[in-house]
DNA sequence: ATAAACCCTATTTTT
DNA sequence: TAGGGTTTAT
């Protein structure tokens, strides 16, 4: 039997449906605060405009703002709509940046690129600036160069700049400079991505003719470049104008820094005078008390807010904590501490469901060395900084100049890491003959090798031409290693293998490492790992073929050339085989939700970073849009980080860093005015052992009421009331299992943390179809060392340690595998 | 001209 | 704690 639309519309309210169903051909703007369903919403309406609207799955566009929150939207649309048999992997998914990236190659001759583009990060742009303008300091580079961004994220050229009457001359001439530098190598900058999307948007529309419907998820992160985007998506076509769905909270705007402009929510209104607008006002996520307690954190923000007066749905009167202690070690001994005790009280939660939210990603440290000692297995979700990891970063090099002979960012720093005598002098005088061929012929970085090598090009050192031959021979061997191989990715793994043996770059790495910090390097630190979880994140890539007919390219990309794209634009962080606490830092948290949450580090100039004050202060010349308000970022960033937390909320602070002792530091702010808060949590206290057991299993609240008869059929009816005897019954993360995955997404599915919150009742959800069918619930005697008797005890309710919903496949976190 | 040894510093957040 | 920048030794 087919599944029912209805089915999946059940468990909304009234808002919410109102949203999801509205007209598809008149602009909808669903804002909300945390928890109130607006990604559920968002989904519900992508199954909408399928199964209802008849739109098919290749001309809808979903888009997100970060590369992990596109594979969270996968995995949502997926549970949602595999059961209908909707192909989900036609779907066009992602950040604006990989959808731009996959129009662009294809279209890139209507705008004028050439076909091999090539994309530079944020280190080729360092590299870049540092090439620009070698005067400047590097301080001052980041500077300039975090202006330039901000320019071109607002779709400001150079001459527009200069045309500003307070604009720098200095600037004006940096931006140039750099701009030209990557259009003569034929690279993209993140902005320019988004910038020639737009391009290709606007002057060739026809190519674009194919989409219905456009939805954006986290809208307040959009900015300037982006909403243009999205309006010029939405204009494609007379006939299906403005279809365009977008959800947001302006509260939860912490991408500033990106340049996301809070102004598209007004901006978007007058665009569209006919835009439908939506609120959601009930929270099916947190308690009363951490709402009311993120309520009061956005008091803080100086700039102007409309409040919230968002419903909880929990009525357990937990209260949040707040702890003060005199070192970061001795907080972060607290948190382990606390995650222990709460542990030791049978079924409470699981380790996944514990999350521990960070400002900066370096404040995870002390609290990884905590947790180990402890062994409360952890997971740090890493994100890109595991692809900055000195190995990783030079082997991506070695890699991409095996690919392109034309990548000169990539030579550059690989020609002497590790040193092969071709020093800054001998680099400067190769990289400006290059500069010089690469326009007449066709020259890449190894004809001009073999040039100076025979004696042809310039002249250098004999110290310095041997260690070009080495070079050279490496990389000529590994494009040897890849043309004989049997398949593409035998031939890249041979290369690796080859660049590791040679180059020797782990221990390079970690020569240079322990060189300088005199201890023994913990075996969790060594680049080794590094080096071979990015083996595995090679060996399990799958290329993404273009399922899009009419987005197919010419000539297809290397398999190498796909993977070294992929990283830029697609997530690879993988599901975790047990259970264990994340360790995340805010921004990668957003969107997600877990059951308890600690944010430590509430210090003043740790959490309001202090780079919040000093944006602020220095505005010589206008650089329109500057963050004018980094303190109010910082505030919502604490916001975010509060309504992650669905019952139990920890928050800390420390008085000094153990490592300077000396100076004292206040406690942050951003906690002032937040009303009562337990200095700690007493576990052995049976009273707030009740509210504990109560509060982690309140969430059967939020069952619709088909789901509570069902539970009452069953005999669930003291769970659904009262609380304690239930304790035992909520896995909070029942594993679940999800298929009909193929092509483009497959790969990035598979890689998922657990706590996502994708509807948190999957054991019940599961069996909804059926009432009499698999919900067998047996009654079982509890565990006789507990007060707290299990009423019920299945394998459907709870798992047992160890199993999961894995697909059987080998993995290795994409974080640094640690040891517990 | 390169490498090694030194000091300094300031530590966001992500595409 | 790693990277940038500077100085010194080879
Ligand atoms: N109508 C509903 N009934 C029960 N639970 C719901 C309902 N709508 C949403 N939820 C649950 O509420 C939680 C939050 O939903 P969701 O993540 O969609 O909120 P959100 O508004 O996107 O939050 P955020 O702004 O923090 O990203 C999820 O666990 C979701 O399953």
């Amino acid at each position: 039997m087919k599944p029912n639309l209805l089915d999946l519309f059940i468990g909304l309210n009234e808002a919410q449906l109102t949203a999801v169903t509205a007209d598809p051909s008149r602009p909808i703007q669903i804002v909300a605060g945390p928890g109130t369903g607006k990604t559920r919403v968002l989904t519900s309406r992508v199954a909408f405009l399928i199964l209802e609207k008849k739109i098919p799955p290749s001309k809808i566009i979903v888009t997100t703002f970060t590369k992990k929150a596109a594979n969270e939207m996968v995995e949502r649309l997926t549970a949602m709509l595999s059961p209908f048999e909707v192909p989900v992997s036609e779907l066009f998914i992602g950040t604006f940046h990989s959808i731009c990236i996959r129009l662009l190659r294809r279209y890139h001759g209507k705008c004028g690129l050439r076909p091999d583009f090539g994309v530079a990060d944020e280190t080729d742009t360092k590299s870049v600036m540092k090439h620009t303008c070698p005067d400047l300091g590097e301080k001052e580079r980041a500077k300039a160069r975090g202006y330039i961004s901000k320019l071109k994220a607002q779709g400001i050229t150079p001459d527009a700049y200069r045309a500003i009457p307070r604009h720098s001359a200095e600037i004006a001439s940096v931006y140039t400079m750099y701009d030209s530098y990557l259009e003569s190598h034929g690279l993209l900058d993140f902005d320019d991505i988004l910038l020639y999307g737009l391009r290709l948007a606007r002057d060739n529309g026809k190519c674009l003719d194919f989409v219905r419907h456009v939805l954006v998820d986290e809208f307040q992160d959009t900015n300037k470049v982006q909403l243009d985007l999205l309006f010029a998506l939405g204009d494609r076509s007379t006939k299906f104008q403005h279809n365009v769905t977008v959800v947001g909270d302006p509260d939860q705007s912490i991408y500033g820094f990106r340049s996301a402009d809070p102004a598209s929510f007004r901006s978007m209104a007058k665009r569209y005078e006919n835009l439908h607008q939506v609120n959601l006002n009930t929270n099916y996520r947190s308690t009363a008390s951490i709402l009311n307690v993120s309520e009061a954190i956005m008091g803080h923000q100086t700039a102007k807010r409309t409040s919230k007066s968002l419903r909880s749905i929990c009525s357990v009167k937990i209260p949040v904590v707040h702890s003060k202690h005199r070192t970061n070690n001795d907080e972060a001994r607290w948190i382990s501490d606390q995650i222990s005790m709460l542990k030791a009280m049978p079924h409470l939660f699981e380790y996944s469901d514990v999350a521990i939210l960070l400002r900066s990603r370096f404040l995870s440290r002390v609290v990884e060395q905590e947790l180990m000692k402890k062994k409360i297995p952890y997971h740090l979700v890493q994100g890109q900084a595991f692809w900055d990891l000195k190995v990783v970063r030079s082997m991506l090099d070695y890699l991409r100049v095996v690919s392109s002979d034309l990548d000169v960012l990539a030579f550059s720093r690989t020609i002497n890491f590790p040193a092969r005598k071709v020093g800054a002098v001998s680099l400067e005088k190769l990289l400006s003959q290059f500069q010089s061929s690469v326009g007449f012929n066709n020259v890449g970085v190894s004809d001009m090798l073999i040039g100076v090598i025979e004696g042809t090009g310039i002249k250098l050192g004999s110290g310095v031409v041997s260690g070009l031959k080495e070079y050279l021979s490496l990389i000529q061997q590994c494009r040897e290693d890849i043309s004989v191989a049997e398949n593409p990715l035998d031939g890249v793994l041979a290369a690796f293998d080859r660049i590791a043996r040679t180059t020797d770059l782990a221990n390079c790495v970690r020569e240079e490492k322990s060189k300088r910090s005199k201890r023994e390097l913990r075996d969790d630190e060594l680049p080794e790992n590094d080096l071979e979880e990015l083996r595995n994140q090679i060996r399990e890539f799958e290329p993404a073929e273009e399922i899009l007919e009419d987005l197919k390219t010419e000539t297809e990309q290397s398999f190498l050339d796909s993977f070294l794209e992929s990283i830029h634009f697609y997530s690879a962080e993988k599901e975790e085989a047990q259970t264990k606490v994340t360790i995340s830092t805010i921004h990668a948290a957003k969107g997600l939700e877990w059951p308890i949450v600690f944010v430590p580090g509430l210090t003043m100039g740790v959490f309001p970073n202090y780079n919040a004050f000093k944006a602020d202060e220095d505005e010589e010349f206008t650089v329109p849009k500057g963050d004018e308000n980094a303190i109010d970022e910082e505030v919502r960033c604490f916001y975010v980080a509060a309504t992650r937390s669905q019952r139990l909320l920890m928050l800390s602070s420390f008085e000094r860093r153990a490592i300077d002792s000396e100076t004292s530091l206040e406690v942050s702010p951003l906690l002032k005015g937040l009303g009562k808060m337990e200095p700690k949590l007493d576990t052995l206290d049976l009273g707030i052992r009740k509210l504990l057991y109560e509060a982690m299993t309140k969430k059967f609240q939020s069952v619709s009421d088909e789901e509570r008869q069902l539970l009452e059929a069953i005999g669930g009816a003291a769970i659904v009331g009262s609380g304690i005897t239930t304790a035992l019954y909520a896995p909070m993360n029942a594993p679940r299992e999800v298929s009909g995955l193929s092509g483009r997404f497959k790969r990035k599915f598979e890689g998922q943390e657990g706590q996502r919150n994708l509807n948190r009742l999957p054991h019940i959800n599961m069996e909804r179809r059926g009432a009499n069918s698999e919900v067998s619930i047996s009654s079982a005697t509890g565990h006789s060392n507990s007060p707290l008797q299990p009423l019920v005890n299945s394998p459907k309710f709870a798992p047992p340690r160890g199993v999961t919903s894995g697909t059987g496949k080998k993995r290795l976190g994409m974080g640094r595998p640690r040891m517990m």
